[in-house]
DNA sequence: GTTCTGTATCGACGAACATCGATGCTTCGA
DNA sequence: TCGAAGCATCGATGTTCGTCGATACAGAAC
């Protein structure tokens, strides 16, 4: 439930004016980020700032299926259970990553086209 | 670099079923990202994790000559001058924006392609 | 030189985060 | 029914982060 939709903000947008000479012209409220919407993507982008939650993810989508269970992610990242089992939930919800649960493991999986969503905010500007 | 690389081998994927039952296989370090390819990569995300950071960004892109001043920015983000000018230097240190003084003035713009390349990483893996 | 203005840096404080050990919960097999 | 395995949650701890006020620095105008 945390941050869930794709809002579509794209941060970038750069036309051209006059002003030039000037400084201290408070900058338009354009093409600028609001501040709901900069909240919006700065939780996604926190939830890639980790070296480790990236590494996991990196894991999950080379993995055979595309898809991994806490106990294979635990060993190579040299992190106990619970901490990777933190960090799987951090990337579930941001959106990123899928749990489904079979019997008694968990498989996380890409959630398709979040990663593309969030890339394509940081390419919006032309 | 890239975040997911698709391990293009296809090999170890298990045409029939046979490796289906069985979790816990450690996950293969075919493509995954290296503890130093995902602290590089996370310290990038970690500058874009913070709203008046994406804020700035978004103003400094859409401003009149694609550069801006830290008295335009720090305005509107109602925020003090000391704090803009620390996220700027966030900014700066993680190669994402440009600062370049002329006279009393610190103008600071996107570095060209920065973003795009950080984008580049995530949608690496198809 | 002096003064004013725009920025950067410093020190501090409160909040958030990553990690851990212990524990609870759920599912499977005996 | 009971025990075991896989995973999530809880409480605690050390570290990092965002923000502020005060201050130091550099360029411009006088």
């Amino acid at each position: 439930m945390p941050l869930a939709d794709t809002a579509d903000t794209g941060l970038m947008v750069a036309e051209d004016g006059a002003a030039d000479a000037l400084c201290c012209v408070p900058a338009q409220g354009d093409g600028a980020l609001d501040a709901a919407e900069a909240a919006v993507l700065a939780a996604r982008f926190k939830a890639l700032s980790d070296p480790n939650r990236l590494r996991l993810l990196s894991m999950v989508s080379s993995s055979a299926d595309a898809e991994a269970c806490v106990c294979d992610l635990s060993e190579p990242l040299d992190l106990g259970q619970p901490t990777v089992s933190h960090h799987l939930k951090i990337l579930v919800d941001a959106g990123i990553l899928h749990r489904e649960k079979r019997g008694v493991w968990a498989y996380y999986s890409l959630v398709p086209g979040a990663l593309e969503g969030l890339a394509a905010t940081l390419t919006r500007k032309a």
